[in-house]
DNA sequence: TATCCACACGCAAACGTTTTCGTAAGGTTA
DNA sequence: TAACCTTACGAAAACGTTTGCGTGTGGATA
């Protein structure tokens, strides 16, 4: 088992010193022609390798981006994991990715990890229960330490740093206006609880919609479900002996277990029922029949936070600073759970 | 702006040497109570945190797990990363994920990249253009530098190294008997090409059932999928005019799109074709009819790699090399898409 | 022959730790 | 008072790099 081999052995073997080494294989031109090819021969033939630790110790930087989210076994967070490695490949970065598990002290454990030396900036959608608890002093320690931090998805208003999101109002609108503009006058939601900052603001934007049909808004039809894991019991006894149109889902699950339940009621998609999800992923696309939805873009948001990310980590040191917030624009996809 | 503070800096304000702080730091009894007390005060005021980087490049080890998968964007891959995080965080390990994308050039990248400081072993399933390549350099090289290596799911056989995989065949066996004993005799096949491991040791499976079953073969209900991509036309055109009464397909995609293109033809699933699937994913889960299919357990697996390779980290240098195969069962789930 | 200049290379510091060993100060013992 | 032991701390090396600067050697110039 050959060791990883160094500067220092290279030195040793070819009877010069390290910076000799060290300066030859940049092809400085302080090394004379003969030393510098003779180097990089050895070099290659024990394949020599740069040790990163190494580079990043003494450079103060790891090149490396830190990806926190709440679940990695989430198509919808995997997308965006996509779009973010597409920009940091391009850009020489490594990405780093860690799995909140939707634990607050996890999320806590994992940014502190990665904030001692391993990654340089961070994108990161927080977890449920960070945003139940409303205690950000994690991130705002990262960033008061000089890492910048991009939030997506999941952001939090209070902190002050650069955000990618949906207008999830909007698509949340947009959806519901699609459903009204069939017809549909029975529309209920089935959203989440309150403190998961997206459910929030689709149920406002749910509620924008029919304000503007001029339809009042029914506390029956609203259906805030707490244990995503259970939903199956909750969204059944939601819809027993109810008479909707329509039914629009924050996210994918709830809209295909909606679906199923209404299936076994002998209720016809989308003949009796209309149903419109959000997030475009494998589920809605493959269900039978395929789900209209509101895409949200995971990559391209992905590939925003990256940029944001790496524009700051590589922007001049005393720019002021200056955070945007960039809003990707969601969009209806059509499918079959809509009638024509 | 506060930068992050460093044991020197601590020494610099208490006024002691860095080699005080490092021990009142760890509750040396070198160091007086009093002297002990101060630093860590001190420490605790300014929220010191070793730096990673130097305690890697000191140790040599990095307490880091490198994952490299296929795939993000793939719920079996994530299930196995879930495992893998289960025990590394259990063992006080961090993991670090990248994605090859299927490509074996970004494969190398990443590999070398993270085998130059970032990770002291790796946990890997190979790219599909890895092995269609055969060209594996990069994996002995990195064992050849000390860096133990576990693979999974797509594994290569020519590498002697920790392994874990589910007996492909077998799954694969125990979903065409599943079938025969529901009493199908014409059963098809929907796999991969035979570069990808996997495809081909499912592949083998189904044909081992049916000959037990004293049932020949029939070239023309196997089909080989290339670009998986565009599986659609491809299964489309294989089903036409197909009288078949039952599917096996070595994954959720292929059994989904072979599902709802049964559906257009008219035919009833289980009632005139059974269908069993690969992988238990949230496709098989949710699909109308849900799918009867293999469990590859994906967290198992990741669990189980994460223990071979701490393993190897943690045992003793010299002890003399000894590589496992772990074999995981799968299982059969029998959902909707069989008749009982 | 004394002076100067390239050339080609080495020294050493720095990044932030940990840890071994050395040592000054002060107290105890003989 | 000399010899010795504690106590409490500091110096320095090491991990693997990079890089500014110092320097010895040899040839060219005056």
């Amino acid at each position: 088992m050959k060791q990883k081999v160094t500067l220092k052995q290279i030195a040793k073997e070819l009877d010069v010193s390290i910076s000799t080494v060290s300066k030859a294989l940049k092809d400085s031109v302080e090394i004379s022609l003969d030393t510098r090819q003779k180097v990089k021969a050895f070099a290659k033939l024990y394949n020599y390798k740069p040790n990163n630790i190494a580079l990043s110790l003494k450079n103060r930087k790891t090149k490396t981006i830190g990806v926190i989210i709440p679940e990695i076994v989430h198509h919808f967070f995997t997308t965006v994991i996509g779009g973010v490695e597409k920009v940091a490949n391009e850009k020489g970065y490594n990405v780093i990715i860690c799995s909140s598990n939707n634990s607050f002290d996890k999320e806590v454990i994992n940014l502190e990890m990665l904030a001692s030396g391993s990654a340089d900036g961070f994108i990161l959608s927080v977890a449920k229960e960070t945003q139940q608890k409303k205690d950000y002093h994690h991130i705002e320690e990262t960033m008061s330490q000089g890492m910048p931090v991009v939030l997506f998805d999941r952001i939090i208003d209070e902190l002050v740093c650069d955000k990618v999101i949906i207008d999830d109002g909007k698509g949340a609108q947009m959806a519901t206006n699609h459903l009204l503009s069939l017809g549909c006058k029975k529309i209920a939601i089935l959203t989440t609880v309150d403190y998961i900052s997206v459910g929030k603001l689709r149920t406002n934007g749910y509620l924008r919609a029919l304000r503007a049909y001029d339809i009042t808004a029914r506390e029956d039809y609203i259906l805030k479900i707490e244990d995503i894991d259970h939903c199956e019991s909750e969204i059944a006894d939601f819809l027993k002996d109810k008479d909707l149109d329509a039914i629009f889902a924050v996210n994918e699950l709830f809209a295909v277990t909606a679906a199923k339940i209404l299936n076994n009621q002998g209720k016809k998609i989308p003949d009796d029922v209309s149903i419109v999800g959000f997030t475009d992923g494998i589920l809605s696309k493959h269900f039978i029949p395929s789900l209209t939805t509101i895409s949200q873009h995971g990559e391209e948001m992905g590939i925003r936070a990256a940029k944001l990310l790496i524009d700051k980590l590589e922007g001049e040191e005393d720019v002021p600073e200056e955070y945007k917030t960039v809003i990707i624009d969601t969009s209806l996809i059509q499918r079959q759970s809509t009638k024509k």
